[in-house]
RNA sequence: GGGUUGUUAGCUCAGUUGGCUAGAGCGUCUCGUUUACACCGAGAAGGUCGGGGGUUCGAGCCCCUCACAACCCACCA
């Protein structure tokens, strides 16, 4: 026996892994490069039946945390299923250098060891921390493996791949020949600590408490006063500004005033920058050192002094402030104000201050001079065909909300001071001599630090891509996209990521696909929202509730894991995630595998041929003995279908349900798929495997034993569950005596054929056995289905079906009754059923009963309420007002039955 | 200030164009160890679908409005 009474996901995973890459079973059948097989010169492949993912890669060193096993779950659910329908699928996995992620922990590790980046050159750096991934590298590969993601590892990309450099080296020289590249001095949010500056998008805002203080700045026979919450940035200002509309300041614009601590005379000029309801209605303006002061210098053409250096000191300040840190500076400043009787008071304030999404520092807009993408006409052109609906997002408004973001993009800073990434590959003119050499020149040979061209000399410069400029070109680098090759994997079928990155990385990469390739790099896009703990609170290391992927496959499974968190999820939505929906995944692992094993044991035992397959299968030995006759439901030929590998036929009514309910499952879980709804998915193979198939059906089988539709159910569920469960059903697969080959690369199921009218009389016999049961559990009394037998009239569904009503409700005995009606009469409106009960017991059922005729009359009463509007029959649809007539009629015999047991009490 | 989303059972969530008595998992309660499964089986309790108004024969779903919550963008001298 290969079935253990219980499916131990530990015993398997591994080496079903293990076998399936073995196999290389998840390469793409379709060449991924062009094929041409007839010598005529043009590629033989073709794009009908391709379908494409790119996993968003995680970081190389790291290890996978729960946002990663969403996306796999996600990802790997859409490929399994689509590889069953029979596409040529390709899954790429990637692996990211994670350019300021790796080089923070980098740095950390060398301050540790008493170094500091300064002591190397940037290409050292670069070795360095290159060797230090490698070290690292390999454990999220693994992890990757245990989530059972089914991707083509042979064509793993890695961020720094040499084409991915190639690629972004080609698309930077196209920009900067485009003139979308500029080197221009402009403020960008630089991080004192880590010595980088960011792009607007990867600053934090956090609100904050500060202190808003009143300054005097003086004036020939007068003041003007200013609020500030950064004094010590005084020795920038250029100006001070008020609103040309303000009455109060009108007559002062155009003279000037004397800027404080400082011997030194700045104009006031009028700029609308300056809100005449905020404080004294009028702002230092410190070009250098904030944003909004820097677009009214560009207006102003104010002069930009920079007082902050790039470590925090203060610098071209008076001597006595000069290399003070900006915090000893705010200090000194305010306290001179005030001994030169210009402090003018203070107040608090909460307001925004910008930190380092990593390490939290106070972000310090500083002027430097970087590379910015324009992207106006990245922008625009993204715009125009996201409005052409070229891509369908799910969920559909975050197309309205990525338009809304392009509409508003401002350049984009992709100079980062870090030196683990893409170097820029950009040499700047060393020479003095007055010459007609451009300061700037682009050159692929970022390995050296210096070239000359043309008997000039040029130095590179040291900064490197932000990582979502190369990002962007995922797809294209993915998919090995090239200008002069048809690529059937290109654009993707769809991108799956997390919906907090749609600005980042979804909305550049929209760009970038369009830029270089021309078309959208992907039909589709899935947004996961963020998991949250059990109560909804976002996980952190700080709060102690994050939840390791990791610990979960291991405690339950990989299958368990992945029916969890995909389980009540929808797409964009931040969602709360719990170990309970893990355990109720490895219990329908479980429950599968039992029912595996079942199934296995009544094939074993039948010594089943294909000869006599479509004979009656055996009926148990009980009921050959048994004077009931045969089961039928009236008709004379049963459905066979032989389009199975294994034939099969219905036999009686629970079979020809059974195989409906399993096509409206492939039906349900078909359109789910088609549309991104995997809990719904999930949910409805859930219901259909445990509470009809192994409640129903199974139960029906332990009398009637088909064989052959066992076989073939079993495989059909098997493989509609495989794509979120794949390691249970393959160990399943693999355990079964009469299946090839794996189940991961197995077909997807045709629809069962039936007979239809057999099926819905099943459902009958459902609402007669839940009536007996549910009447047994109310009676007084405890074991009242060993103690009561069953009496019943006139009733062919129940005389045809005595042996297996018997084994569902457990019954002792089933009888026609002969005479006098005795004991409970059963509250079924089309069935004669009696539950042979003493006069003593059914006395007591008395206010059940009383409370049952209640109900119904309730109903009956809503039933005729509507029947009594006339605009409900004149305007509702034919079919419900003849529902509701029915429904009248059935409720109506009911009652009256029920009254009459009611009387005989 | 602009935008997005949400509010349905004790908890976490479904509920596709309006249409039978609003569903599931987990939890709770009762009963049951029957040879696939106690990671089980049978049964049950639990909901004025955030409040108010409107449209409609009919609203959890559409419209208006209010409240509360979360997130994003901008601004914050």
């Amino acid at each position: 026996m290969k079935f253990a009474s219980s499916y131990e996901p530990g015993e398997y995973e591994s080496d079903i892994y293990g076998a399936w890459e073995a196999s290389d079973i998840f390469a793409p059948p379709v060449p991924t490069v062009p094929v041409d097989n007839n010598g005529d010169g043009k590629d033989d492949r073709d794009n009908k039946n391709t379908y494409s993912i790119v996993m968003p890669p995680p970081n190389a060193n790291g290890n996978l945390h729960i946002g990663h096993g969403l996306t796999i779950a996600v990802e790997d659910s859409l490929i399994r299923y689509h590889r069953l329908k029979g596409n040529s699928t390709w899954y790429i996995p990637g692996a990211d250098h994670a350019g300021f992620e790796t080089w923070v922990v980098y740095e950390r590790n060398l301050e540790k060891q008493g170094h500091t980046r300064f002591e190397y050159d940037r290409n050292e750096l670069y070795a360095r921390v290159w060797d230090f991934v490698a070290e690292q590298r390999g454990n999220m590969e693994l992890q990757l493996r245990a989530l059972g993601a089914s991707c083509s590892w042979d064509d793993l990309t890695f961020t720094l791949d040499e084409n991915v450099i190639d690629r972004v080296y080609t698309t930077f020289e196209k920009m900067w020949n485009d003139g979308m590249i500029y080197r221009g001095e402009k403020l960008v949010n630089f991080c004192p600590k880590h010595q980088t500056a960011f792009a607007d998008i990867e600053v934090e805002h956090k609100d904050e408490k500060g202190t808003l203080w009143d300054i005097a700045y003086t004036y020939d026979g007068g003041e003007i006063i200013v609020s500030t919450t950064r004094p010590e940035t005084l020795f920038g200002d250029a100006a001070v500004a008020v609103n040309p509309e303000d009455e109060r300041y009108k007559d002062l614009i155009g003279k000037t005033v004397h800027l404080p601590l400082a011997n030194k005379e700045i104009p006031i000029i009028a700029d609308e920058h300056a809100d005449p309801e905020y404080g004294t209605g009028a702002v230092k303006i410190t070009p250098a050192h904030d944003f909004d002061d820097f677009e009214v210098g560009e207006r102003h053409n104010l002069e930009r002094i920079k007082v902050i250096s790039e470590n925090g000191t203060m610098i071209n300040v008076p001597e006595k402030y000069y290399g003070l840190t900006t915090a000893e500076c705010r200090k000194q400043v305010l306290k001179d104000l005030k001994a030169a009787d210009l402090f003018r008071g203070e107040k608090q304030l909460v307001h925004s201050v910008a930190h380092c999404y990593k390490c939290g520092t106070v972000l310090e807009p500083m002027l430097k001079e970087q590379w910015f993408v324009d992207v106006e006409k990245l922008a625009s052109v993204a715009i125009k065909h996201l409005e052409q609906n070229e891509i369908k997002f799910h969920p559909a408004n975050k197309q309205k909300v990525l338009i809304n973001y392009l509409k508003n993009l401002k350049d984009w800073n992709i100079s980062r001071q870090i030196p683990w990434g893409i170097a820029i590959p950009m040499f700047r003119r060393v020479t003095d001599a007055a010459t007609d050499e451009p300061d700037w020149i682009f050159d692929r040979r970022t390995h050296l630090k210096e070239i000359e061209v043309g008997g000039t000399k040029y130095v590179r410069d040291e900064d490197t891509f932000d990582t979502w400029f190369s990002s962007s070109h995922w797809p294209i680098v993915c998919t090995d996209w090239t200008e002069d090759n048809f690529n059937p994997y290109y654009p993707l079928n769809v991108m799956e990521t997390g919906a907090d990155i749609l600005f980042a990385w979804v909305a550049r990469m929209i760009m970038m696909g369009l830029y270089v390739t021309g078309e959208v790099p992907f039909k589709e896009v899935y947004l996961h929202g963020l998991v949250l703990d059990a109560h909804g609170q976002k996980m952190s290391k700080s709060k102690g509730n994050v939840i390791n992927p990791m610990d979960l496959v291991a405690k339950y499974g990989s299958d368990a894991f992945r029916l969890g968190i995909l389980r009540g999820r929808s797409a964009g939505m931040n969602q709360a995630f719990s170990e309970n929906s893990v355990i109720a995944g490895r219990n329908l692992c479980n429950k599968l595998w039992n029912i595996a094993r079942l199934i296995q044991s009544t094939v074993d035992d039948s010594n089943e041929t294909l000869e006599n397959v479509h004979q009656r299968p055996c009926a148990t030995n009980e009921e050959r003995r048994s004077e009931v006759p045969p089961v039928t439901t009236g008709r004379n030929e049963r459905v066979v279908d032989e389009s199975f590998s294994t034939p099969y036929s219905t036999l009686n009514m629970g079979e020809d349900w059974i195989c409906r309910e399993i096509n409206d499952c492939l039906n349900q879980v078909e359109s789910s798929m088609k549309n991104y709804r995997f809990a719904e998915a999930i949910e409805v193979l859930y219901q259909t495997i445990w509470d009809k198939y192994a409640d129903w059906f199974l139960e029906s089988q332990k009398i009637f034993k088909n064989t052959g539709l066992l076989k073939q159910t079993l495989e059909t569920i098997l493989i509609a569950l495989h794509p979120f469960a794949p390691f249970v059903t393959e160990a399943i697969w693999q355990n079964l005596s009469w299946t090839d080959g794996f189940i991961a690369t197995a077909k997807w199921p045709n629809k069962l054929k039936f007979d239809p009218i057999s099926a819905a009389e099943f459902e009958g016999l459902i609402s007669v056995v839940s009536e007996v049961r549910g009447t047994l559990q109310a009676l007084p009394g405890t074991n009242n289905a060993k103690k009561y037998s069953l009496l019943y009239g006139n009733d062919s569904l129940v005389e045809d079906n005595l042996m297996l009503i018997r084994t569902l409700t457990k019954v002792p005995a089933i009888n026609s009754l002969d005479g006098q009606p005795r004991g409970l009469r059963l509250a079924l409106a089309n069935h004669e059923l009696y539950l042979d009960v003493p006069e003593k017991v059914v006395t007591e059922y008395k206010d059940a009963l009383t409370e049952k005729i209640l109900s119904v009359g309730r109903e009956l009463d809503a039933l005729n309420a509507r029947m009594m509007n006339p605009n409900y029959v004149n305007k509702a649809p034919e079919h419900l007002v003849k529902e509701t007539k029915d429904q009248i009629k059935e409720k109506e015999s009911l009652i009256s039955r029920l009254k009459t047991q009611l009387d005989l009490i």
